[in-house]
DNA sequence: AGAACACTTCGACCGGCGCCGAAGCATGCC
DNA sequence: GGCATGCTTCGGCGCCGGTCGAAGTGTTCT
């Protein structure tokens, strides 16, 4: 009666249900590749307990590793995977009662701004997704997303190749429902595209060993002249 | 430095992770109400097992429980839960190396056709979601999808209030990628009202006690000359 | 070649949790 | 009232799995 179904999600569930797992997955939620011993530190243990753990998370197909010299980076093996585990935060954020930890500066520079996966969340993720589409450049559902011909165009003139993101495989636009703010904001190609337009000019930069990110003061300048975005930062 | 998101997502992961806990999840996937007798027969344990397991996951807001005589009907709290639990299942199927375990005659027919909280899945729903594309009904992508004014007609002359659910306050017509066939149906209020629909008419009936659906005679003769599927079974 | 480094494998420890039996509350039926 | 049913709480048992020390493999640097 134990049907296969359950079997795995039990499997999924129990490699994303330890702590020390999950501190690994967060780490890694951001996109980026890192090796065991960054990972081992993320979750403050031993290289040998790290190395256990992640030739689970390997063997479950939910990394990826990649040998590079004496390092072995790993990396989310796909963008389901970092899809599943965002999902499961939104649950968190949404379903469950207030957590009573008291948030930390961390957490409330992540709540401001961060990195999921591929593209931005937090405020300044929704805030851009707002911008989009306040400005019609985009239709964004709880559904689905498309760009107005009028976005391709001032999307296009702010430095991003529409068709070229339009045509890979993956989805173009999808909403993301941010769990810091329990609104949608761009995931997908074009989420990345973004994003990755964002670091190209300098607006924002990561923050060592997190995946939290931070808005330049050009950022502020380059976000509130072309989006009329305020960043409060 | 242990983020409060990594142990959220442990939590979940955690109350997820468990076989036995996981087979009562699997059991409610279809969006029905169980009684705690019937979850504890389900996952094949003892009642007072399931007692304890049932207040966990309702505990972190998972289920919601409602009290009806001496039963306990426990269902899943959210469509946000039921979704997080395929997303899960995707990755399992997507991801993870073929499973060893030779299919079930029960396995079958899951992929053949079953419920998915609300609506259909499994060969039966992405050939629905592919007849309905077929017309020029809907238009799915992998960001989601819309109705068309040719849709809209189609679907309400087959008997459902598209405009209707169209006002609620949840996804109209969400894309889900199907475990089983790696393609994807249609879910959201549209899948749901299509669901509905089917059951309406008998062209679908339920099998007791799992997720499994069954196309009747009728509903394989409407099925042909309304969508042109030829369903094999 | 030898040493430092990154990572893995092995073995032993031990804490947490899932399990059931027994008993305790509710609710419904006669 | 008396009994059956559905579910919960409590207590103790047993085992799975995360942890680290020690030792082994492969890679890079000098």
């Amino acid at each position: 009666m134990t049907t296969v179904n359950a079997m795995n999600l039990a499997e999924i569930g129990n490699l994303v249900g330890d702590l020390t797992r999950a501190q690994m997955l967060t780490a890694l939620l951001d996109g980026r590749a890192l090796t065991a011993g960054e990972l081992a530190w993320c979750a403050g243990i031993m290289p040998q307990t790290a190395s256990s753990h992640l030739a689970k998370l390997q063997a479950a197909g939910l990394l990826a590793m990649e040998k590079q010299g004496r390092h072995r980076y790993f990396r989310l093996s796909s963008p389901t995977v970092a899809a599943m585990l965002e999902s499961m935060q939104v649950v968190c954020a949404v379903d469950a009662p207030r957590r009573i930890r008291p948030e930390s500066r961390m957490d409330k520079d992540m709540r401001m701004a961060r990195s999921c996966y591929d593209h931005l969340a937090g405020v300044l993720g929704v805030a851009l997704a707002d911008a989009l589409t306040r400005q019609g450049a985009v239709d964004l559902t709880a559904d689905g997303g498309v760009v107005t011909a009028q976005g391709r165009n001032m999307l296009g003139s702010f430095g991003i190749d529409v068709a070229g993101l339009a045509d890979q495989k993956r989805c173009f636009c999808r909403p993301c429902l941010d769990w810091s703010e329990r609104r949608h904001h761009i995931a997908g190609a074009l989420g990345k595209g973004l994003s990755d337009r964002l670091f190209e000019l300098g607006w924002v930069v990561r923050v060592r060993d997190s995946r939290v990110i931070r808005v330049t003061p050009e950022g502020r300048r380059g976000l509130k002249e072309t989006f009329a975005i305020d960043h409060p930062m």
